[in-house]
DNA sequence: CTTTGTCATTGACTAAAATCAAATTAACTA
DNA sequence: TAGTTAATTTGATTTTAGTCAATGACAAAG
């Protein structure tokens, strides 16, 4: 687990004087498990970073839940279609499990944006991580086979198969619960 | 199609001496139908910016070519992990037409950042668009049938069913080339 | 404790898509 | 243009995963 603190201070060349400006514009907030960081339709004006805990992002199609991913400790989340261009949201983020976030809002992180040049500096490096992770994940959902793309989530981030249910991991596979749980009996 | 000039100049806030430098620092390029913009394996030293034309992303699997994504005309390209993190890339990109493109060098580009702000800010809001359309395109997999994802990118971007074979359409949907082809025949 | 509800597993069957193979069409070259 | 190669379509079959239904395992509520 890493604290904000800790992330914002990994990235080079930042004062510390925007580290402090940064850091005092975010709000320390508790969520239990099954609380909503985000709701479909509203227009997401946070943006969150999970010091401890878990969350998953969902939409809902044909009256179905459909995970789109998952966050964990030390990372950020938003609903980032709705953070970005101010429009309602599409998309469902929930805690599936007790979690301690700090949070920031759009308004807020545009001044800073303003005031310190670095910190947007630092706002791209974290975009660009985040971009390449999801680039990686659609190329896993071009593994083939329902087996195979499990394994793929058992070893890049098994800590979801820890704290999802089994009806959440499956439809973030692409799969129905039942072929998961065959999966699964089958190592 | 939209110049790279009307595309700088579509962000707002940026001085004209700041556009007047980003424009200096692309160089215009051709490519023909099949000409290689990134390999596998090779360090991504530019970011393409496509005036006219198209281009395909695509890596290797198992002696398997899977495409990733196509973009077309005003679109920006590069193998953004490799860009990004200045590993070599997993991926190829080759045009899929001849093609009229500008790059800029990874360290003019980083230069540019540092010296205008503006810069980078307007880089980063460019980020964000495509970051969010990564997204749309990971939810577009989770489509159940192989007629719904073909008929969503109809919808969504029929330039690129003109442009692509039917091989490449078809890895791009996660499908074999005989299930496109019949969901074609049947509209 | 029992009851109820939720969630996961297992089995039987069905549907969808992959594979293999052949035939047709398109594209390129000499 | 004819001849050759590559790409696409169509058909037959197999494989994979989805659906439906029943059962089992827990956990919370009464």
């Amino acid at each position: 687990m890493a604290s904000l603190e800790t992330v914002l201070e990994s990235f080079p060349n930042v004062s510390p004087e925007a580290i402090a400006a940064f850091k005092s514009k975010f709000e320390p907030i508790t969520f239990q498990k099954g609380d909503l960081l985000e709701k479909e339709g509203q227009v997401s004006n946070y943006l969150y970073f999970i010091e401890e805990g878990a969350a998953r992002s969902y939409y809902i199609r044909d009256k179905r839940d459909i995970t789109i991913s998952f966050s964990l400790e030390s990372e950020f989340v938003t609903s980032m279609y709705s953070f970005v261009t101010r429009k309602p949201s599409y998309e469902f983020i929930e805690c599936i499990e007790k979690s301690q976030c700090h949070r920031i809002l759009h308004e807020d992180l545009q001044t800073l944006f303003l005031q310190f040049p670095e910190i947007e500096h630092t706002y791209r490096l974290i975009l660009e991580k985040y971009y390449i992770a999801l680039e990686e994940q659609l190329i896993f959902t071009k593994f083939k086979s329902a087996k195979d793309r499990y394994l793929e989530l058992i070893e890049n981030r098994p800590k979801i198969i820890q704290k999802a249910s089994v009806g959440q991991i499956a439809s973030y596979l692409d799969m129905s619960i039942e072929t998961l749980s065959r999966v699964r009996s089958k190592i």
